[in-house]
DNA sequence: GTCTATAGAGGGATAGAC
DNA sequence: GTCTATCCCTCTATAGAC
């Protein structure tokens, strides 16, 4: 059991890596296999179909996202530092040369799935009632400056940060920085606040 | 000529139909010549490998825009009746149920070759140098509320706009409409005026 | 310019031994 | 739980007839 739980968890980690580089058709069973000095067969018995690997690589960015989200709870912050660190979440993926997993499945999404759009689709919600949250309580504060509804202002800063994820690829990582500089901006958070979160 | 000229023209746009729908990997020469009601081996004749194809595609989506650009000068707007019209532009993808050729690329990045990168690149570029031209411009005249840099404020833009149309298949086109509200406010433009421009 | 035919590689997936 | 072996399919790409 130890070992299962140590193979299934060095595939998802391995898939992961492939997924968030190369796009989901991009990858295969082999690739992983190679990274991981193990047969194909043996990927094939902890997820079955490709389409399981993937529902399975999605539930865990959801269930990573909901534990990180706790963590910061404890934490106890204003929500503009809320925002800074989630920034920071997403600068850790551009300094890694990774997009956003949820834009794989948008680009592909005539090709996978029902399975994997929906579970898709509930990362998507996670992260935007979290956001909308933390903004509507910065707008509260009078620490945020929200236009419109928190909800709207969310999925906008959503869309910003996984598209400026894949412009840098093409454009520079310095382009990811201009799009940080400019949620920044439109949310009125100090520039010395997000040296600190943008690293 | 006549015929050939036909049949490239043909093979470009159910490549560019399946391109935006299911991804660059995620289509195939067969999906082409299905729709056509062709051969595989007539499409190798036009675009001998796939990434011939992609940068064909790549390339007339470059000029497509240049053209866009050039008849909208022609109509001697104001910059943020430009901005509008380009909104307008990304709204049709959405109602297609299509996303950004740009956002494609970058998620399969690590999957292409160069070549296709390089035009990628160079689409980026043109949409970028454009719009901060127009956000400048609306800057100067005092019609649009830019913040920072108009380079910082273009990317950012199209990061959104290219993060929103895929969000819009997870999560709805209502979800498109939210995003184009958002830039909206961030530029101070008027709500009558998305309304004629977003339909 | 388009066809038939096919090569050759790589993909997902399964059976059965260990 | 991982292996070997293999099936069947789809993919890109090419050769050569028409």
């Amino acid at each position: 059991m130890s070992t299962a739980r140590s193979t299934r968890k060095r595939i998802l980690d391995a898939a992961a890596e492939l997924f968030q580089r190369r796009g989901f058709s991009g990858f295969s069973y082999q690739h992983i296999a190679a990274e991981l000095g193990v047969r194909n067969a043996a990927i094939h018995y902890h997820f079955p179909s490709k389409a399981d690997l993937g529902v399975a690589l999605l539930s865990r960015y959801r269930d990573s996202f909901r534990w990180w989200t706790e963590q910061l709870e404890r934490q106890d912050l204003s929500p503009a530092h809320k925002v800074l660190a989630f920034l920071e979440l997403e600068s850790r993926y551009c300094r890694e040369g990774k997009v956003c997993p949820l834009g794989v499945v948008c680009v592909e999404y005539e090709n996978v799935t029902d399975s994997v759009r929906i579970e898709a689709a509930g990362l998507a919600s996670d992260l935007e009632i979290w956001l909308a949250a933390v903004l509507e309580e910065g707008r509260r504060g009078n620490v945020l400056q929200v236009r419109g509804s928190g909800r709207g202002a969310a999925v906008a800063i959503l869309a910003q940060l996984q598209g400026g994820l894949q412009l840098a690829r093409v454009r520079g990582p310095r382009h990811f920085q201009e799009v940080l500089e400019q949620t920044r901006l439109n949310l009125g958070i100090s520039a010395a606040d997000l040296m600190v979160a943008a690293g």
